[in-house]
DNA sequence: GCAATGGTACGATGAATCTCGTAGTACGAG
DNA sequence: CTCGTACTACGAGATTCATCGTACCATTGC
């Protein structure tokens, strides 16, 4: 941080599944699990890519990178590098168009199983 | 059918969880696999109890009563004896009120997916 | 009663999933 | 260059899932 001269932002792409190639049940079956249901909450409710490190998760780091490999490759978050970390976010506009209303349901019910 | 006198329906009740205790994350697990999802998009369709054999699904019958029984311990559909046979109906205004919009959304999600 | 129909329950088996440890790579700070 | 950080990839183990065959149980019809 000592200029804020335009840095290369060194933001490096990794291989992400084509929405229209997915299945909708693939994606049930990604959000189908505790951990990454989780996961995608708290992206959902930062509303900007997450450090992967940042999500407190209290599995060790290997079977977090597991989890987060299942959601990018069933089209639910897509990743980047950007210098020593990756960062994760929602798919969230391309979801919406392709199975609209999905995520938005699946959220909101999540919410209300809190309690539980 | 010789007579359409008021018979003794015989609809014998299974047990049935109740929908609060579902966790919205079994109901994905539940639709995320594509037989199962096969099931409740054909009772979408016929809005009426459907006789388990008339799915016409491609596995044993071992195998089907396996899937019918995942789908009903999570919630999604009820079944109930009659005669001879075992009838299944989709949860449908229950999961509405659980889950407002998921089943709609899976269900447009999945006529959309048929392409492929 | 006897057989046929439509389903269940109970293993068993192979595949997939989840978890982890270890080893390794890439970047940044010093 | 060396160290620490933040991850990944690979391989292994335990658990769960999907499938099936066989045996079995109700109901209907003869």
């Amino acid at each position: 941080m000592s200029t804020n001269v335009r840095r290369a932002p060194a933001k490096k792409a990794l291989p992400h599944p084509d929405l229209r190639e997915i299945p909708v049940y693939l994606v049930l079956r990604a959000l189908g699990e505790p951990l990454r249901l989780g996961i995608v909450r708290s992206l959902a409710r930062a509303g900007r890519p997450m450090n992967c490190s940042s999500f407190g998760l209290s599995v060790s780091k290997s079977t977090s990178t597991y989890h987060f490999r299942v959601l990018r490759e069933s089209g639910v978050i897509s990743q980047f590098e950007e210098g020593t970390s990756r960062y994760s976010e929602l798919r969230e506009t391309e979801l919406e168009q392709r199975f609209p209303g999905l995520l938005t349901a699946i959220l909101a019910a999540e919410e209300s199983a809190a309690a539980e």
